[in-house]
DNA sequence: GTCTATACCGCGATAGAC
DNA sequence: GTCTATCGCGGTATAGAC
């Protein structure tokens, strides 16, 4: 009921309406934006959305879409920057995240109504997905360096490295603490720790 | 839109008014629930709903109280049948759990509507909380009897633990299995692994 | 304490002018 | 491509009889 305006008035209609939603989507969840909300944020006209797309499902799908590509790109960029394999791990859990906003993905599971939409489910099934590879593959080569430990599986670690981000997230929102966030991933770094290889 | 009757015509209006909001509450999360589908399921009439409760938060409110009541009671039941520490936060882990439909308080965390309203968010809260130190004290046992290593924070792995249950039904969901939220769970165990004093 | 009827509002989408 | 005006529907709650 505050800031609904926030114009990215340089781009187009199309591409004003993608990022507002976007924006509300990581927000608010799917369910609760309105489209009006999103007019508005994005300000343009009632007729100038639906124009532009025919439902409320469509701008979210699209948005949907391009956080996939931006997330993933960004997870690529920011796993650049460490050498070690098992260092990258460590550097995913550590990233610096705001707990109560939640993962733009994560956000989107308990809402049925994007569950019972492949469009929008799809994006956020895949990006998951993507997200567990990236990591599995970083356990799998830090086992290959002999950094870690062969006796786990890379494919079941990587999972629970992901849902321990996800869950940090949702004991962060019903805490209403980051602290709470902080916690998790502090623990999940002692367990991780377990992983490598004995001196 | 389909199985919306499923009275319990033996319990008192009320009561039953309680039931299907908490059976409601689970499947469909709280802004999703309307009061039209809690008074079909209870099967009472419109105005005897708003007799027993003026609002639908209030509805939710009691039925998340009596979720903590009965969650808490059977947790403990549950890790009464293990006598060892370490062994009690295995059997957290991998006890039986429906994968997609969630833990019936991580689910109200994503919606702001919840967030909002502390009478809805304080039970949330309080049973993550409590869950949470239920594990902390046995990771502490556990360390006290020498079963685990004694150089990590309980508190923190305690957290760790909970958030990966949390987690893994958020990738049981987005993926629509059942066999995500296994994978998880036998990640979660092998780096709980690692936290054991070594032989 | 329970019922039926009804009111209010906002969400999601459409119509049609410019 | 954008605008304003409008519609149908369902969520939430109230009124008032029995």
């Amino acid at each position: 009921m505050k800031s609904t305006e926030r114009h990215h008035p340089a781009a187009s209609s199309r591409e004003r309406l993608v990022e507002a939603t976007r924006e509300l989507l990581w927000e608010q969840g799917y369910t609760s934006t309105t489209p009006a909300e999103i007019r508005a944020r994005a300000g343009v006209g009632q007729g100038s959305m639906y124009h532009h797309f025919p439902t409320k499902a469509d701008v979210a799908a699209e948005a949907m879409l391009r956080n996939s590509a931006e997330l993933e790109r960004a997870m690529d960029d920011y796993l650049k920057q460490t050498p070690s394999p098992a260092g990258s791990v460590k550097s995913y859990l550590s990233k610096p995240r705001d707990g109560q906003k939640g993962c733009r993905f994560g956000r989107m599971t308990l809402d049925n109504a994007v569950l019972e939409n492949e469009r929008l489910r799809g994006p956020v099934a895949d990006s998951l997905a993507w997200y567990r590879r990236r990591i599995e593959h970083l356990l799998i080569d830090g086992q290959a360096r002999g950094e870690l430990r062969d006796d786990f599986s890379a494919e079941a670690v990587a999972a629970t490295i992901i849902a321990i981000v996800q869950g940090a997230h949702v004991l962060a929102r019903a805490d209403r603490s980051q602290a709470a966030f902080d916690r998790v991933i502090e623990g999940g770094l002692t367990l991780l720790a377990g992983l490598e290889r004995r001196a």
